[in-house]
DNA sequence: TTATTATTGAGATACATTCTCAATGGAGCG
DNA sequence: CGCTCCATTGAGAATGTATCTCAATAATAA
């Protein structure tokens, strides 16, 4: 079992749930890569290995490792949102193409220092943000020249 | 006639549309304030002023405000999207309640300088962006502690 | 006028997500 | 062990936003 999994054990156990094999399936293949997954990707993976859970569990299981803090949630626009794990995986935003729906990150401390002073200078406390640029990656970029 | 919708008509009529009454209402609505407007609203205010229009006329014709460069979709997260026009409106992202829903602008030219940097390194050509902060405005944040 | 084309509205459809609720099955107790 | 109790689950219904379909209507062109 994953460290990250097990954290998930601790955080499900501390909360007086179970750690139920369902909710295992799920974490396990989020824990699996770092790409960037929808609820439905991973739905669609568990049925392929075999794992049972149905989508309502799926999401709800989704919700419980966000909270956990292991997960996070990214808004990819136009409805779509994808989920990632954060363990040795530091805060970034995405660079979205709008022809393959490539999803590349980026880092850029200076603009989250920025974020921050417009917080304080509106007097508002940040819980989270989501910052995405839309275009044409490097690849697709070429393919629409040519 | 107030200039955004003559500019409006404007661009219809190059497009070889006609500028019907339907299109004009919706237009009208949508220029007659700086509010974050959801399509949903615009539907619900032409209604109680008497215009005619429907559901679909409305999201279409939004669609064509957009396509104008008059108007900007904006999306807030969590699949909500809002509309507001352009004019004398520069640039500006957004800070989200979470608790009352207030929608804040704020304009940080130094973000948008580093968005462009980091699309020029990884490649990437910029359509357009979209960056919320999310949180507690400043009156939520007084009445969550009282 | 008549033919052609654009526009519209009502409702159907799509889609992601959440909800409902009966069935399941651990956990704890005697 | 057997028996409650209650958390969890899954199937499908419901939700909310947005788009699509298509027949009726209105504008334009011939
Ligand atoms: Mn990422
Ligand atoms: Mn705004
Ligand atoms: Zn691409
Ligand atoms: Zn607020």
């Amino acid at each position: 079992m994953k460290p990250e999994t097990q954290q998930f054990m601790k955080f499900i156990e501390t909360k007086g749930l179970l750690f139920t094999t369902e909710r295992k399936s799920v974490a396990e293949e989020v824990f699996s890569t770092h790409d960037h997954l929808d609820a439905e990707e991973v739905l669609k993976k568990l049925k392929s290995t075999g794992s049972k859970a149905s989508r309502a569990t799926v999401y709800r299981t989704l919700d419980l490792l966000v909270e956990s803090g292991l997960v996070e949630k990214i808004d990819l626009g136009e409805g779509r949102s994808a989920y990632e794990h954060t363990a040795g995986h530091p805060h970034h935003d995405h660079l979205v193409c709008t022809v393959c729906g490539e999803v590349r990150e980026f880092e850029e401390p200076l603009i989250e220092q920025l974020q921050e002073w417009a917080c304080e200078k509106a007097g508002f406390r940040a819980i989270g943000h989501s910052l995405n640029i839309y275009g044409w990656c490097a690849k697709c970029k070429l393919s629409v020249k040519a």
